[in-house]
DNA sequence: GGTGGCTGGTTACCGATGGTGAGTGTAGGG
DNA sequence: CCCTACACTCACCATCGGTAACCAGCCACC
């Protein structure tokens, strides 16, 4: 009765097509890991995530929010206060995305010398 | 001497964030889970990853290529053979990467059953 | 009561990016 | 002589991510 899993990421129309579009994706690979260290609020958020627009971090946070992946807090204060929190499972994506952004900054020089040769090659 | 990581992917301008932006997109993860199980050509990567249009894929091999994370052999044969590899480096990026496919194959009736509570919150 | 600041947005706009469909080059087969 | 197979490449749109500017609500200050 285990049926093997009926979701293949490969397929165009699976819906965990959709939802590793979600996840693999820059911004919410550095929302997440902002997040797993500790609530914040959207301005703390906007700053640790250098160079994010409003916009995109607005957009991102309510997808992740949608996803069930972040919780949103509003305390009617004034001025407004606003955090975010990662959910049970959000914080089950937290080692994968770890994973990737650990890897991004472990295989960095690799990458660069790829990089340095492949162009090296392209136009001598 | 042994310094510590230089490199953060929350700084917009390190050369580690670029790679993260790479690497945290649905397309490079579908084609190196593809691509992990075995070297494939072309055309049968373009069928595995359902969905993806030729220039989109010769855009992301390229591009992968380019960071020294897949390699090309090209066969002189007509019609024309060209097989894609996983690298050492690309190798090394196949578990991170996995774990992200799983979880979203693995999350997907918790992210829906969200969405769907969400959505009824939102217009009632 | 006007001004400015704080916060968490929203809006208009715009260039980049993704997607589509058609075209290209080569050689063997019919 | 033309068709097919394969791996692209190009011209063309649609959509999306990104930027900059603005907004609402409340307070303190003048």
């Amino acid at each position: 009765m285990p049926e093997l899993p009926a979701f293949d990421v490969m397929t165009a129309t699976c819906p965990s097509r959709t939802s590793l579009a979600r996840v693999a994706n820059k911004w919410t690979a550095m929302v997440v890991i902002a997040l797993s260290a500790d609530r914040m609020r959207f301005r703390d958020l906007r700053a640790t995530v250098d160079g994010i627009s409003s916009k995109v971090l607005t957009e991102t946070l309510r997808d992740l929010e949608r996803d069930g992946i972040v919780i949103r807090h509003v305390y009617a204060e004034v001025p407004p206060r606003v955090e975010y929190e990662l959910t049970a499972l959000g914080r089950t994506l937290h080692a994968p995305i770890h994973a990737l952004g650990s890897w991004a900054e472990d295989h960095i020089s690799e990458v660069l010398a790829a990089r340095e040769s492949y162009d090296a090659r392209q136009c001598p």
